[in-house]
RNA sequence: GGGCGGUUAGCUCAGUUGGCUAGAGCGCGUCUUUGACGUAGACGAGGUCAGAGGUUCGAAUCCUCUACCGCCCACCA
């Protein structure tokens, strides 16, 4: 293979990729000397494409993997696919709607045996999607959320929650959608503000008491008068607590009901007074449950009113039924007003459906005992999280946290393992013969719950599921996923984490943030603003869609994708390319010579610079710090190898070093850009194996001292060039040095890299012409008088610049307080520079005042 | 109502424990057809680090307040 002119991703990356998953690569070494190192990725939907947040997350779980991979360690990436119960279901509830059919045309095991083929038709997509990311996981692991084993864990750990009586059935309020016909757990619902009203409606009382003849409550939800069965004032208000006990007429029905006293009740809101809907508001139900109030339940799961909403009522949308209501209030002269309110109103989050919460029976799981012991185990600190600030947020959510309803009304999922006496309602018993939609106990008949779980309640076990069959890589790493799962995946991880196995399922958390559009809008499908990572891939390359997404970009905040950066990403691919196209054709002409030797000031330095990147690289990766890590990567490789090393060795050509140092740069560099520089090592003519299987660098023996001479090299050449730009004329005049021992050993590279026509050595006498500002340094630009005075301007800036610069420093040393208390080599260095800069200023000013 | 975050160059953003001349990419200006790369090279312009106060020898960085902008949680009838 040869090096083309331009690096063409598309050209080598499934062939790389291919390369990579045959030879075994992605596998855990099970070195028995090495640590282990587990990311779980968080699974994707099987049946879905893939984001460009998943371009992210799988970009930051890959450098950590390869970086550790490269580093000696046993790195395990688990890739999974996620049958995304409800997710899914709406999907595939969509297109039976659209072939005339609905969910009750087919029995549950049918619909369940249908999704699970539409899943596995386009599952396969997601799956080369994220090998096209460049994914290094073991795609042997790959576990489905609905496999056998997680199955059977999930049913253990139920089994678990049920003896330990963590799991109950009991009819609560639960937020339904009744679109999807299926309950959800509090965090699922999508809160909005909205505009509504809130009406003061009259209720006369049964008898008049101290001349009070009745009540006005304030309502957003006239329609759930009818379900009222009290209303409430607080016990502590004057003006009404001598009323409690007395009876109320409850308006539209012919139904009385009492006046109870309860904290609920806002003195300071409306009225005070305030009705109780035990059967559809949470806050009525707790009212309810204190006080024995009966339930009445008057909206149905189709969302319309049902019979106990009495004849005029039943069948209407809870929309109609409340015009209808107030219209009755009316006329009948109890409406007694409204005022515009705005309120925060429950959504379904897939297709907007206001949520109603009603009475229905479910398995919820008692959090408190799990919530504490998570809270515990975040509060000594044993999870460390990126940002940091993500851990109180989750301690505060997890600390009022409500039971959690596990159970969905949807054929798409892991069927609940219980079954319910047919004879006996409350009899409920854990099975696992869910195939089965009766089953016989001890003589009794028994029939399947229908019910599936909340995708999250077996996804909340992922990290344990997927590690089992080695045990030495729980608990893992770290959990990188998006910041938005914190509470619904992160929080549950770690609270069944501790339950099921008494350990925290991960010691570490990375939380990233949102990709919004390149205008800082949150993508969506309705808006039309999605970028396809696919897309990205194929006009840029992986690496550079990689590299993009990862720039500039920190833990846990929101950012807008930028495709200047996926091009400037782009361009950095084709840099390396071209620089592995130098060093081969070098190589190539060059003799035959393995043996390094540092012997140029540039290659002290090179070295140095790869110590020092090497170093660095590691420590932010291992702070998480990728963006930083990224621009350090991308410093040394373009502004450092390119401009400076490279430079060099076009004159010294020591391909020994170069292949050497080249190869450290690879290897560093591949975590971050997998796909060209593996393709880069499968072309050069001396590399073996495969990069991905490479050790991460040792550093390089150099001299400090020379490192530095080139550092000083870097500041004359720098100062030279800018002359050149700036001296009126194309002209390149003599770099003339007096008693410079840099000058003399290096004036064949002085030449090379400024292009000018010669760097003569000159006695005291002989010294005229500009002198460069290079403290330490004698280097004079042999100009013409006429030149030299047309440039007055110039130089007379730069002895001011400089002056200003003594000023500060002089400032500084002036201040007693400085040099009493600041750090002693800090004034040392501070009095060092100004005595350099002060003899600078001198030898300019004298030279400049021949002009 | 509670909590979290942001405000740094024309644009998008970095800036770890306070330290000397505040960085990057893109954009902008001038120059360069040097056989690795024009997806390039060289040089350069551009910042009162939102505002006010405080701590400190020293603050973009720590503290307090203010303004504006986001996000999350919460049962406000």
């Amino acid at each position: 293979m040869k090096f083309s002119k331009t690096y063409e991703p598309n050209q080598y990356e499934p062939d790389i990729y291919a390369l990579w998953e045959k030879s075994g690569a992605f596998r855990p070494k099970d070195n028995p000397d090495a640590d282990p190192y587990t990311i779980v990725m968080p699974p994707p939907n099987a049946n879905g494409n893939l984001h460009i947040g998943h371009g992210l997350t799988i970009a930051l779980q890959d450098i950590l993997i390869r970086y550790h991979r490269l580093k000696g360690d046993n790195a395990w990436y688990i890739p999974g696919a996620d049958h995304a119960g409800f997710e899914t279901w709406v999907v595939y509830e969509r297109r039976l709607e659209s072939e005339g059919k609905t969910r009750f045309d087919y029995s549950r095991d049918d619909l369940y045996n249908q999704v699970w083929n539409f899943v596995h038709e386009q599952r396969g997509n997601m799956e080369l999607q994220i090998r096209a990311l460049g994914a290094s996981c073991d795609w042997e692991s790959l576990t489905f959320t609905l496999d056998p084993k997680v199955i059977d864990t999930v049913y253990g750990t139920f089994e678990k929650l049920w003896h330990d009586g963590l799991i109950y059935r009991g009819e609560k309020l639960v937020n339904f959608c009744t679109k999807h016909q299926t309950a959800f757990a509090d965090i699922e619902v999508t809160h909005k503000d909205e505009k509504g009203k809130l009406w003061q409606i009259a209720y006369p009382l049964v008898k008049e008491t101290h001349g009070v003849k009745e009540l006005i409550v304030s309502t957003t939800r006239p329609e759930t008068l009818l379900g009222d069965t009290a209303v409430a004032v607080n016990p502590k208000d004057d003006r009404y607590n001598d009323l409690i006990g007395q009876m109320v007429k409850l308006p539209l029905t012919d139904r009385e009901i009492p006046i109870i006293g309860d904290e609920h009740a806002d003195m300071e809101y409306g009225t005070g007074v305030v009705k109780i809907t035990p059967a559809h508001d949470q806050n009525d139900y707790e009212v309810g449950q204190r006080h024995n109030l009966p339930m009445i339940t008057v909206i149905g799961y189709d969302g319309k009113m049902n019979a106990n909403a009495g004849a005029n009522y039943e069948g209407l949308t809870t929309e109609q039924a409340r015009r209808k209501c107030l219209e009755v209030l009316k006329n009948q002269g109890l409406l007694r007003g409204e005022t515009e309110i705005e309120h925060s109103v429950g959504h379904c989050y897939k297709c907007d459906t206001v949520i109603e919460p009603l009475l229905k029976e479910q398995w919820f799981i008692n959090v408190k005992p799990l919530a504490e012991r998570a809270i515990k185990v975040l509060k000594e600190g044993k999870i460390k999280f990126h940002p940091a600030s993500k851990k109180q947020v989750l301690i505060n959510y997890l600390s009022q946290l409500k039971d959690w309803n596990i159970s969905r009304q949807i054929p798409w999922g892991i069927p609940i393992p219980a079954f319910v006496n047919t004879e006996d309602p409350t009899d409920w018993i854990f099975d696992t013969r869910v195939d089965q939609p009766e089953i016989k106990v001890k003589g009794k008949t028994y029939r399947r719950d229908n019910d599936t779980f909340d995708t999250w309640f077996s996804s909340g076990q992922w990290p344990y599921i997927t590690t089992s069959s080695r045990e030495a890589h729980y608990p893992t790493s770290v959990m990188e996923t998006g910041a938005d799962l914190l509470f619904q995946w992160v929080g549950r991880m770690i609270m069944l984490g501790l339950y099921v196995t008494n350990d925290t399922p991960f010691k570490e958390v990375y939380m990233h943030g949102m990709v919004l559009d390149e205008k800082g809008q949150k993508m969506s499908k309705s808006k039309g603003n999605v970028i396809n990572p696919i897309e990205v891939v194929s006009k840029y390359g992986s690496d550079a869609l990689r590299l993009g997404l990862i720039a500039s970009r920190s833990a846990g905040v929101n950012q807008a994708f930028s495709t200047s950066k996926v091009v400037a990403s782009r361009n950095l691919c084709n840099k390396l390319w071209n620089i592995a196209r130098l060093i081969q054709d070098l190589v190539d002409k060059g003799k035959e010579s393995d043996e390094v030797v540092v012997d140029n000031l540039c290659e002290d330095w090179i070295c140095r610079e790869i110590n020092k990147t090497s170093k660095e690289l590691q420590k932010l990766l291992e702070h998480y710090r990728f963006a930083e890590a990224g621009d350090l990567i991308y410093d040394l490789i373009w502004n450092k190898y390119a401009d400076w090393f490279i430079e060099c060795e076009k004159l010294w050509k020591d391909t020994a070093l170069l292949k050497s140092t080249f190869e450290q740069i690879l290897i560093m560099m591949h975590p971050f850009a997998p796909f060209v520089t593996e393709t880069i090592w499968q072309t050069l003519s001396w590399t073996e194996g495969m990069l991905i299987n490479q050790s991460w660098p040792i550093p390089y023996k150099y001299d400090e001292a020379m490192a530095n001479h080139f550092d000083e090299l870097i500041a004359i050449i720098t100062d030279i060039r800018s002359h050149y730009q700036a001296l009126p004329g194309a002209q390149k005049y003599p770099v003339a040095f007096h008693d410079d021992p840099l000058m003399y050993k290096n004036q064949l590279l002085i030449q090379h890299l400024t292009k000018c026509p010669c760097v003569p050595q000159i006695n005291l006498n002989e010294i005229k012409g500009l002198r460069l500002a290079v403290q330490g340094h004698n280097i004079y630009l042999q100009i013409p008088e006429d030149i030299h005075k047309k440039y007055k301007a110039n130089l007379e800036d730069r002895i001011l610049k400089l002056g200003r610069e003594i000023e500060t420093l002089e400032a500084r040393l002036r201040s007693p307080n400085y040099v009493q208390k600041a750090p002693k080599e800090l004034v040392e260095e501070t009095r060092n520079t100004l005595a350099e800069k002060q003899d600078l200023l001198g030898k300019m000013k004298a030279e400049f005042s021949y002009i």
